[in-house]
DNA sequence: GAACGGCGGAACGCAACCGTTACGTCGTAG
DNA sequence: CTACGACGTAACGGTTGCGTTCCGCCGTTC
């Protein structure tokens, strides 16, 4: 049987040297050095670099996250995005994120794991959030779900990750009203 | 002298080399076979690898963009997001961008290039367009051009670049529309 | 027509990784 | 106490890329 603690190591490795080097310059001997592990040890459980870190991705990216329900759309949106920029600050996933997405840019394998790990769930966020609020009557009946997904997670995207500016409290709150004023309007 | 276009065919083979295997992977002999150059021809001009991308992608990415002046706010609005979601359409484009964004999250000089190149530029847009549309008295007085920026950008990045779906006019349309309100209610 | 300089090509020594193999150690299960 | 199996280490041959050097070719300049 497989040791445990020994593929914690490597999975706690790939996300490190994913961080620090990015995909395309992940070495198999590179993890194997960092975990304090053999290279034996990491063929042993994958058969190459891709199926390793597409195994340990998914893994990852696939904890669910709580829906958001506070009873109001106000206050669903204001946490779903606290949660969100909090995920985007951290420090491994804001390294790792961009650079996967990159990644799956060429390579399909890549992009079809990260659609099913992050679109499959975040998209249900998103569509959970609209639904509650149009029951409510807090939106408009035809709202497009896929329209709010972009809204909402498309401005935090590019600011914390793609423009790396920071996301002061302030700016926030208004993100989440102008969010909030462009989907009633829609 | 250097031939010019020799030094066109290299810049040529490093945009495409770019988009097919991406910053990290890329090498200078694959540019210079790609390029059909001496590696002699690349190492004469530039000092390694990532002086070399830098300048090149200096180059093309400080290109101005002409700032959308139609008359009204919707239509500068309208016509900007065209723009912008044409060029990240672009197959080039929207491979190397995200692959260099992710880069520069852990490369600093990349980094400084990039928003030397990048939002000094695009900041400048986002600016233009709020400052007319104020003057105009099409938004309010105090709307916040950082927060405009986000909200034009983001949605567009999101989606073309990170979640890469497409984006028909039917969508664009209404993510002007819903953009419009959330400026004009903040 | 001679000198110069950029060019491609080839090879250099060096380093990093690939994926595989052989070996000896050590903990655990039977 | 024995057998098994996962482990780390070390080495394998092969590939790729680095940055440099030397060569001979060829077009331009004077």
């Amino acid at each position: 049987m497989l040791r445990g603690d020994i593929t914690v190591a490597i999975r706690n490795a790939v996300m490190n040297e994913l961080a620090e080097v990015g995909y395309g310059r992940l070495s198999i001997e590179a993890v194997a050095r960092r975990a304090g592990v053999g290279k034996t040890a990491i063929y042993r459980r994958w058969s190459n670099k891709l199926e390793m870190v597409m195994e340990i991705i998914s893994d990852v990216a696939e904890r669910k996250v709580p829906l958001p329900d506070t009873g109001s759309f106000a206050g669903d949106l204001e946490l779903l995005m606290m949660i969100v920029s909090k995920a985007l600050q951290h420090r491994i996933a804001s390294q790792i994120i961009p650079d996967l997405m990159a990644e799956a840019a060429r390579n399909p394998q890549i992009s079809e794991t990260l659609q099913r790990a992050l679109r499959t769930h975040q998209q249900a966020v998103g569509e959970k959030l609209v639904g509650q609020a149009i029951h409510r009557g807090e939106l408009p009946e035809g709202t497009d779900a896929d329209l709010a997904v972009d809204l909402i997670l498309g401005p935090l995207y590019w600011r914390l990750a793609v423009a790396r500016e920071p996301l002061s409290d302030d700016h926030l709150e208004k993100l989440t009203a102008a969010v909030t004023a462009a989907l009633r309007a829609s």
